[in-house]
DNA sequence: GCCCCTTTGAAGAGT
DNA sequence: ACTCTTCAAAGGGGC
């Protein structure tokens, strides 16, 4: 079973090569990026060979968008821009995200002042199993309380980014094709997929990305990254940078490459 | 039932 | 400024 596991992930990988050198991307185009838009990581971290796909579309400054949430008051976010991507320009793209159905992006109650009864599917509730009975929480000190009240708070997800969104979509094509369920190979073979990508396509990506973390931010003004730090329980850094490095076995049963990855691809210019 | 694996990208934290 | 770390999704697998 796991034979064949590997063996039907490795017919993909064959089939869905990423793109093989510098310089050599299926489609070359000018470079969407600019040195402000490029990922922070560290060189280790990131695949030299596809450096230049970093997003084309640089997250807006914050202090625009807290303009913009000053001429649109948050109780009713001015949200048609989105939502006409449906059956606009976006709903025409052959990847389409559905601004109605992706989870992070459905309105609910959780828009200050919606009156919809159904939470906004970013926010997951605790993994609290019960709440405390009135009589419970008057034993509880104010501190206590407070911070039960603090663990019990819904968690607001980080918003989708380009390569996630792909992820979403096209999983199920990648299982069916495949019939691999094991996530961690499906997300190297929809990984290889993605760097096979022409840039126009992970354009959409980064575009879908963009309007998400837009959106996100409209809904979740005070919200941060930072509030969801330490909320799972993360591997230990040296398995992470053993695994980072080569060090350890992937779900092929073999051993990652990045170490060996071509000269990265230099962009010609710089936007 | 929790955590790991595995991917990329965004963003916070640390140096 | 740069590097490192965490978390987004997913579901099988291990403990």
């Amino acid at each position: 079973m796991y034979k064949e596991t590997v063996y039907s992930a490795f017919n993909l990988l064959m089939h869905y090569p990423p793109p093989a050198g510098a310089g050599q991307h299926p489609s070359p185009q000018p470079p969407l990026h600019s040195k402000a838009s490029q990922s922070p990581h560290g060189v280790p971290q990131l695949s030299p060979l596809y450096e230049h796909f970093s997003s084309p579309h640089p997250t807006p400054a914050p202090a625009d968008i807290s303009q913009k949430q000053v001429h649109r008051p948050l109780q009713t976010p001015d949200l048609s821009g989105f939502y006409s991507l449906t059956s606009g320009s976006m709903g025409q793209l052959p990847h389409t995200v559905s601004w109605f159905t992706h989870p992070s992006l459905m309105l609910g109650s959780s828009v200050p002042g919606h009156p919809a009864a159904i939470p906004h599917p970013a926010i997951v509730p605790p993994s609290g199993k019960q709440e405390l009975q009135p009589y419970d929480r008057s034993l509880k000190t104010q501190a206590e309380s407070k911070a039960e009240k603090e663990a019990k708070k819904p968690t607001i997800k980080k918003p989708l980014n380009a390569f996630m969104l792909y992820m979403k979509e096209m999983r199920a094509k990648v299982i069916a094709e495949c019939t691999l369920k094991e996530s961690a190979a499906i997300n190297q073979i929809l990984g290889r997929r993605w760097h096979a990508l022409s840039r126009e396509e992970q354009a959409k990506y980064y575009e879908l990305a963009r309007k998400e973390r837009q959106l996100h931010m409209q809904l979740y003004p005070g919200w941060s990254a930072r509030d969801n730090y330490g909320k799972k329980k993360r591997r230990s850094r040296e398995k992470h940078q053993e695994s980072t490095t080569g060090g350890k076995r992937n779900a092929f049963g073999t051993y990652p490459e990045k170490a060996a990855a071509p000269a990265p691809f230099l962009p010609m210019t710089v936007l």
